[in-house]
DNA sequence: GACATTTATAACTAAACTGTTATAATATTA
DNA sequence: TAATATTATAACAGTTTAGTTATAAATGTC
């Protein structure tokens, strides 16, 4: 369970569940419309994306966000 | 844990956790330089919002943000 | 009901995105 | 290494935000 904090942070773990998916950017993209160009964009994790964008590519890859207070980054969470 | 698809549901649960803290939204705004306009749009679900201005306020009430696999919703989390 | 606080909405400029199309760069595989 | 597949980057037009300032509307309190 990774915590996610920033922009770039949200592009990796998005980039991670679409490969864990086996997909391409345009097969993800694809479902929900997304250009390839817009998903390069959220997962290289420019900061002034769009949040429905963003959700539209969560949705794309059947995934939901939680929210919850912030607590110190374990060792391993460091990595990301 | 209410899961987020949605810029809609997403200012909801902003919104809920920042009376939960008994903050306005100019208190809560300060805290990263977001004008209290900013955070009625970011807590009215604008679809449009830009994601860093998402993750400031995040910031802002001491959130983080957890990816998963979407599942069935329950019957408490349709009150959302 | 009147007053004070909080939130929603408005106008404006500058900046940045989306979508489209195309191409360059990188990575993968035979 | 060559060929293929994948991803990053670019230009353009249209749209929308952030930020600032101000005010209307709504909510809460005495």
């Amino acid at each position: 369970m990774i915590p996610v904090t920033s922009p770039e942070s949200l592009g990796k773990v998005l980039r991670h569940y679409r490969k864990n998916q086996g997909l391409t950017q345009v097969e993800a993209g694809s479902k929900f419309n997304l250009p390839q160009k817009t998903v390069s964009t959220i997962e290289a994790g420019t900061a002034g994306i769009r949040l429905d964008t963003v959700f539209k590519y969560m949705s794309a890859l059947g995934l939901e966000m939680h929210l919850e207070p912030r607590h110190k980054p374990s060792d391993d969470e460091a990595l990301w």
